[in-house]
DNA sequence: TACATATTCAAACAAGCGTTTTAATCTACC
DNA sequence: GGTAGATTAAAACGCTTGTTTGAATATGTA
């Protein structure tokens, strides 16, 4: 039994790589395992076999993105010791930077824009693992900037009002190429649009200071 | 020829009314055209004889869900004569509205959030018959608000920070609801949030002005 | 080498899908 | 009332889906 694992593991990845590409092209309805095991270069039953089924498959492949690629990049710029105008510039150009590489494995926010769409029982694991820990810490780097308790639901308006503007570049991508073509979305272009989204909601958590606090500027 | 149309219209009418709240729940592909007809009380066939194919009836129903709903409220919104201010508030209020009533018909956003997740070939109707045309408005009040062209890339980016703070609340409605579950969708929360999103937003908008036009606070 | 296990493979299965077919029914007009 | 056309109805078709089957092969162990 300890043996095997070696080569099993060889198509194992390779399964979780190929459905990781569609089940992100296309979401889950839409892939077939006959399409995923043929870019995975294995048989039809190797799904059934590795994973119990297809659901099986699509659940790893979502806990797997998680752990990988650009929420390290967020979750890094979140952790960060400075100031938190510098964590929150941070934050969200790292966001961002993931819209470039649109061919890369950006697999995690694709899914999850197809989780959003129609819900599937993955989606609490999605919440849970990935999305709740970057919320919590939005909140908190927020929170420090008006010098409210994160949990205060102005500090929670203005979080989703930046998360907002960067996942609508997200989102919206298909759209804004045929609204604006001329956004096309390279690293300068990119770099620009993440210091307006800073810019844009530094102005009213600056102005909110100004006028709550209005003789110190220090912290809390 | 002329005749019948009154009895066909009824379950025409019944299939475009059903298949709305199907496709907008369960998407394009994973509605099926029996579940439809079951739930129009119609034959299996009636989508086939009406409206070609499934996606016939799709497209129809995605021109309908254009017209219809609250759109129509955003752009009695966006057409009022009245200060940009004033038409920046009314339009995020009305987009804000729909969220209200979550099992009323909102078919049209639901249906394109899963156009955005995975796009078919209605996509180009939604955008150009109902997208473009609110996107043109809001860059024109932003770029009145701004005293830019409508074109300027400014301008653009910041239509795109106020319209994805609100798509915020459309698409993520599910997670906000685990994430801060005490937000509840009622007509003052919306209120409230609408509120925040204008007040988030002028802070920018009149700061770039001060900043630029520093003596004198006239239109353009 | 012989055995047990793990993995791959080709083929077939049952179920569900959208669609087509063919006949029955309804409605309006001459 | 009879006829033509529009609409509904039931059944079947062809196809694709996810899954299972059972044999063949590879791999590690004694």
């Amino acid at each position: 039994m300890p043996a095997q694992t070696v080569v099993s593991d060889q198509t194992r990845t390779r399964l979780i790589d190929a459905a990781g590409e569609m089940f992100a092209e296309l979401g889950f309805h839409h892939t077939t395992v006959r399409q995923i095991c043929q870019r995975a270069g294995a048989n039809i039953a190797a799904v059934n076999y590795h994973f119990r089924d297809k659901t099986g498959l699509y659940t790893e492949v979502v806990r797997q993105s998680m752990r990988a690629a650009r929420l390290d990049a967020v979750k890094a710029a979140f952790d960060q010791t400075a100031p938190p105008e510098v964590i929150l510039r941070a934050v969200i150009k790292a966001r961002l930077e993931s819209l470039r590489s649109l061919d890369l494995s950006d697999w995690h926010f694709r899914i999850f824009a197809h989780e959003l769409a129609k819900p599937t029982p993955a989606m609490n694991v999605v919440v849970n693992e990935a999305i709740r820990p970057l919320y919590s810490r939005m909140c908190n780097v927020v929170g420090s900037l008006l010098h409210l308790p994160p949990e205060h639901e102005k500090t929670r308006l203005c979080a989703h009002s930046i998360i907002g503007q960067i996942l609508f570049y997200a989102f919206a991508r298909s759209v804004i190429s045929r609204l604006a073509p001329e956004m096309k979305m390279t690293s300068t272009q990119i770099d620009l649009i993440a210091d307006h989204i800073a810019e844009f909601s530094l102005a009213y958590l600056r102005q909110t200071n100004r006028k709550r606090l209005p003789t110190k500027g220090k912290k809390r």
